[in-house]
DNA sequence: AAAGTCC
DNA sequence: TCATCTGGCCCAAGACTTT
DNA sequence: TGGGCCTGATGAC
């Protein structure tokens, strides 16, 4: 996932783009997640020793439900409104990779269970967590959870990624949080890393701004896609050879991938047989996304939902979620009464236009920007 | 901080 | 020589509570 | 799975 070595690209090349930022800085603001992306971390690391994960009575699985309960939460006890969206069907050029994936999780299980056999801790370990994949169920599982939580849930027709780009794009969410670089590709205006790290370890939130890492790289959107493909992504080979300051190099230099094929020298470079790289281009330039989602929406928890799904059906400590229960009103309570949006920054800067995706009609959210001192102490 | 628990 | 790309290796990927 | 760090290979200057 991502683009190859993107981070030190911009590092190095267009440091103005990002910026760090405090979690608490996020109050009030709606962001959109890749909820299969969380899962998929939450089914790697909660609970899991060895092949050993949390489970309910019938043995199934449910690190992704303490996972995702408990990020959800501390989200919204930031003043954070999320969106989880999900994904869709892939994109046609998106099989090689995950051809390569399945066979890796194929590998992975073999060395696991010969791993079993010898009884080498470590190995099981290790190999285990290859071997995770995120299923229909535990998604079904997590939509259902967090609407229980009366947490917003969008079906992204395609990739999430995109269609949280999209989001952001139509002024419908604030920013969208990844550890994903080509949320940036997909032309997502404000992106944030570790947004979800800070409490544990002591990495600020960074924030990109894509426009400013154009202004800075002095590239076009088009032109930005075209090096992000050089680089390396999901679609399709790169140019062996070619890496990330070469792309940039070229761009800058040639202004197109198309250009660039007319002015290197082939003996040198050697260009992929069959390099779809236009198609590719056209996946992160017009993605297959939704607009037409019903409002977004944070509302009350449906409490007895809850301890119906957590506790009688997934053998959650009844207690616990009864505290969480009441953390999570208490939450509401706070960002609602902050709901005339409170911001701690002055405005965003859109010095430059942001390139909209064509849309007749704008959801028009405009977010009614009102001081409120609100929310000073942060518990601890 | 480190270790243990969540289910 | 310097910069850059590559490939190999290792790691860590949650969040809360208690000690 | 990606990222950081290291090494060695290979052009670029």
């Amino acid at each position: 996932m991502g683009i190859k070595g993107l981070t030190k690209l911009l590092a190095d090349n267009a440091p103005k783009a990002m910026k760090e930022q405090k979690f608490e800085s996020y109050f009030g603001r709606r962001i959109a997640v890749d909820a299969s992306m969380s899962i998929y971390q939450f089914l790697i690391v909660v609970g899991r020793t060895g092949m050993e994960t949390l489970t309910n009575e019938a043995g199934e699985v449910t690190s992704h439900l303490q996972g995702m309960f408990n990020r959800t939460i501390r989200l919204l006890e930031a003043g954070i409104k999320p969106v989880y969206v999900f994904d869709g069907k892939p994109p046609d050029l998106k099989k090689q990779e995950l051809a390569k994936r399945y066979s890796k999780r194929e590998d992975a299980t073999k060395e696991l269970t010969e791993a079993v056999e010898e009884g080498d801790k470590d190995a099981i370990e290790k190999f285990s967590k290859r071997t995770v994949k995120v299923t229909k169920q535990h998604n079904e599982e997590c939509k259902r959870l967090l609407r229980l939580m009366g947490v917003p849930v969008v079906e992204a027709p395609c990739e999430a990624e995109a269609e949280c780009a999209a989001l952001c794009i139509n002024d419908m969410v604030y920013a969208v949080a990844s550890e994903d670089m080509d949320s940036l590709t997909f032309g997502a205006p404000r992106f944030l890393r570790h947004l979800m790290d800070p409490s544990s370890k002591k990495i600020p939130v960074m924030e990109f701004e894509v426009a400013k890492v154009l202004e800075e790289l002095e590239l076009t959107m088009d032109q930005f896609i075209d090096l992000c493909i050089l680089s390396g992504c999901d679609y399709c080979d790169s140019i062996k050879g070619i890496g990330g300051q070469t792309a940039l190099k070229l761009i800058r230099q040639h202004g197109s991938i198309e250009s660039i094929l007319e002015n290197i020298n082939k003996d040198r470079y050697q260009i992929p047989e069959d390099w779809p790289y236009q198609e590719a281009r056209r996946l992160f330039k017009e993605p297959n996304v939704t607009l037409d989602i019903p409002e977004l929406k944070w509302n009350a928890p449906d409490e007895e939902g809850l301890v119906q799904f957590l506790v009688k059906e997934n053998g959650f400590n009844q207690d616990r979620v009864t505290k969480a229960i009441e953390k999570i009103k208490f939450a509401k309570n706070k960002s609602s009464q902050g709901r005339l949006e409170s911001f701690f920054k002055p405005v965003v800067s859109t010095s430059v236009p942001l390139k909209r995706k064509d849309t007749s009609e704008k959801p028009t959210k405009a977010v009614a920007n009102k001081k409120t001192k609100g929310a000073g102490g942060k518990k601890k």
